[in-house]
DNA sequence: CAGCATCCCGGGCGATACTG
DNA sequence: CAGTATCGCCCGGGATGCTG
């Protein structure tokens, strides 16, 4: 059984206030661009361009600022090998994976019904 | 064991492409003010002032557009009662339901995990 | 190859006022 | 009570060009 809303209010007061931690978070995790390259990367590892090419429609302003926000976030890693030219590696943290194994549910649920809930809007 | 999202991109070619419907439903369900509204309707049927007290900061105008989104996409069931003064209740539909099922995990997570993760930063 | 700096536009969104 | 209407600001984010 899953947790409701309420319990989860309950058992953490002051969560989702307007000036609580978790709204930061949700605007970091599930920003348009972030979700997509956390979902990228839940596959595995990945170097900038593959990231770039993947996730399609990114501009590399919004990739790197992402990415760096993940990174600051704990939910990515960042590996740069020191040769040249350079070459970045990209990939989830332990709590990355963490997170994604409760995201991803969520994402096949949004692949399985986005066009039906569309064609009748 | 759940699903890896190359598997998604497997099963359903060219989702999450640019132009496909699964960024339109991301958006909706994954934006700022969605995510909160569609938790809190997630706890039963709430009237609109009831949302606009639980859902910390949110204005009128986007509470309006916000849950007008919702229930075009079928996730919101909205039922005007004809009474004066007005009286108009707020619920989730079967579909909405599905959908918080999923989501409910992972707020629960964001819930849990936020405050460790900001104060590093 | 993997970024950062700069410029700039559109619209998301908040504030305020008004209505059935 | 449950909205709509209007105005205006801010900034997300795209385009372009430069660097180690």
């Amino acid at each position: 059984m899953t947790v409701s809303f309420a319990q989860i209010k309950e058992s953490t007061p002051f969560v989702f206030d307007q000036n609580c931690g978790t709204r930061v978070v949700l605007d970091h995790i599930m920003s348009k661009w972030g979700v997509l390259v956390l979902s990228c990367l839940s596959d595995g590892t990945h170097r900038w361009g593959a990231l770039r090419r993947e996730v399609d429609g990114i501009s590399e302003k919004m990739l790197a600022s992402t990415l760096r926000t993940l990174a600051d976030d704990g939910l990515v890693h960042r590996e740069s090998l020191p040769t040249v030219p350079p070459h970045v590696e990209y990939s989830l943290t332990p709590l990355g994976r963490d997170l994604m194994e409760r995201m991803l549910p969520l994402m096949e649920w949004v692949a399985d019904h986005a066009d039906g809930m569309l064609e009748r809007g």
